[in-house]
DNA sequence: CGCACCTACTTACACGTGACAGTAGACGAC
DNA sequence: GTCGTCTACTGTCACGTGTAAGTAGGTGCG
């Protein structure tokens, strides 16, 4: 009881079983090449048990040249349970391969980014985003060995690769099966979320060129009834139904309508709780999202492994329709 | 360019700058009590820059024995813009004092938290619920300096010390004021939302109290319109509004009532965007959640000081009724 | 016996940093 | 000129770990 402030090391184990440091680090670790009869293995894990060791990550990433530490940098748009499920699966994927997942929510506007690489030294890093050049030059200075999206490239990002696209396209086909020929699609108008947007809204455009039909109308509006109402009333004689960027879009379209007195097909993205209690209850697009965070975190350790992670795009049983009467 | 693997060290600063090792590190940190000329402190900064050179975290833990990542333990209820915002603000503060939020997405299942302490070994933690005894044990085992709530203890949780308990107060009291006697308040069919629902229900129980009023009806719902309009139903002889513990719930029991052909006064908590949408549009309980972090951020660091965290309760001026047509 | 070879360990170094203790040289005081 | 003091540094240890290299003792083989 006298020594409280000193941690316990792995010192303390090897004097507790009677041997040396190197033996209980090799038991420890299972290092590979080594002998070790299973009594004195016993007499180890003891003695560690006895005095509660925990190895201590710092002295450990210092050696060895590798965290066990993979971070996540959000984007600080709004975060619904769609992505709250990605997260959590990810997490349980990277928790098997012996990685913990760390979130960082970052708020664009200042440059903590590069703090954060040297405060953790992670393992790998994935963004939601792709990553600017600066940043990118920050994470191979610290070497970091694992960066998804890799590369700053105009033509990539995760809108076009991973499943952004396909939501919008979705969307999309599902309004063309209903027999419409001209679409609208309603963006919100937070700079935030102008990757995802962008990537949707090109899914329905691709979406909309394969069945030969014209590009959809594309329009930007701010979340409140009369932004969505001059929408609805600008596509008075060229819209037929309207894809919106996400649930809550669509909901603002919805009280537009209602206000104009007008009613077009809606389908939004997410299946938030809120939209099965709408009026008309919301048609949606629901995503997998658990098994989206499967693929990311797969992706991330086959990048450790130096192997390609090829982040395709979303096989289509990830999302799906879900029917309700606004479309 | 031929050795592209090696990191670049304090080594590197010093030989480029003709200077030791030591004093690179006195330059850089600013060690107080070291008198050192302008000249020689540019010349470092110079080096420091030209190579890139960044402090390697775990070699600077390993030796000061101190982390500057401090860590949420995020719960995995579903997170809106409400706790976005609440994170964002606490990571600046959190910045301002050098430290580096990260958070974590517990998904109470497992006991991934052990780990995460050991490969973080963060100098602060804060969670949403009070830890349990062995999370607290572990954390005290690896030596974190701050951890917020800092006991397992019956009647301390986050809901009767922090905000949650007054914002059920408001809730109540709002419809108080328009003159009713009698409430309910509708709870979230969600383990993971006990906490939080209990200390909200409480609060409204408390309000009641100060009015000389009967205790609400509590009732619990899953997230559908028959659940909702059961518990409707049930109160057609007693409550005459209701309190529900968020705007989704509360959206729900619009749906019930809507369903039932009957029409209560209604009052949710968050103030989501879908609450403006609804039919009729949603009262509801908006909070300053960027104060309510900076409260957080705030108290963490003054138990990094060792000073007293006294995070109380919520200052009435951080929660507010929107009011709209629903209540 | 002499040599090789295995088992079951131990010794010793390195990772990159912070900071204590020391020291060469300059300068002033007596 | 000697002592003390101050400036501007440098040498060196410690943090806790992983692991390559070494070694004492036993066993098998000729």
């Amino acid at each position: 009881m006298a020594d409280k402030k000193r941690r316990i090391t792995s010192v303390d184990v090897a004097r507790e079983a009677g041997l040396s440091r190197a033996t209980v680090s090799f038991v420890l670790n299972n290092t590979p090449g080594q002998s070790i009869p299973e009594a004195t293995r016993q007499r180890v894990l003891r003695a560690a048990d006895k005095l509660g060791y925990t190895p201590y990550a710092p002295a450990r990433t210092l050696r060895s040249g590798r965290s066990d530490v993979a971070l996540f940098v959000l984007p600080d748009w709004p975060q619904g349970p769609t992505m709250a499920a990605l997260v959590d699966r990810a997490a349980q994927v990277l928790g098997q391969a012996g990685l913990t997942l760390i979130t960082h929510v970052h708020a664009g506007h200042d440059d903590g980014l590069a703090q954060l690489w040297s405060a953790l030294s992670p393992a790998a890093v994935f963004g939601m985003r792709p990553f600017t050049a600066a940043e990118l030059e920050g994470m191979r200075r610290v070497r970091i060995p694992a960066v998804l999206p890799p590369v700053e490239q105009p033509g990539y990002d995760v809108g076009s690769t991973l499943w952004i696209n396909g939501v919008g396209r979705l969307q999309a086909q599902y309004l063309i099966g209903k027999g419409h020929r001209r679409l609208a699609y309603v963006l919100p108008d937070d700079p935030r979320l102008e990757v995802l947007g962008r990537g949707r809204a090109e899914g329905a455009m691709q979406a909309c060129g394969e069945a030969g039909l014209q590009e959809p109308v594309v329009r930007t509006i701010t979340l409140d009834t009369e932004s969505a109402a001059s929408a609805v009333a600008s596509w008075q004689n060229t819209a037929t139904a309207v894809c919106a960027y996400n649930d809550e879009v669509a909901l603002a379209v919805l009280a537009g309508m209602r206000a104009l007195g007008v009613s077009l097909p809606v389908i939004g993205v997410d299946d938030i709780p809120a939209a099965r209690f709408a009026v008309p209850a919301l048609t949606t697009v629901a995503q997998d999202s658990g098994a989206i965070g499967e693929r990311i975190a797969k992706a991330l350790i086959k990048a450790l492994n130096n192997e390609d992670p090829e982040l395709g795009s979303l096989p289509s049983d990830l999302i799906r329709v879900v029917e309700r009467d606004s479309a």
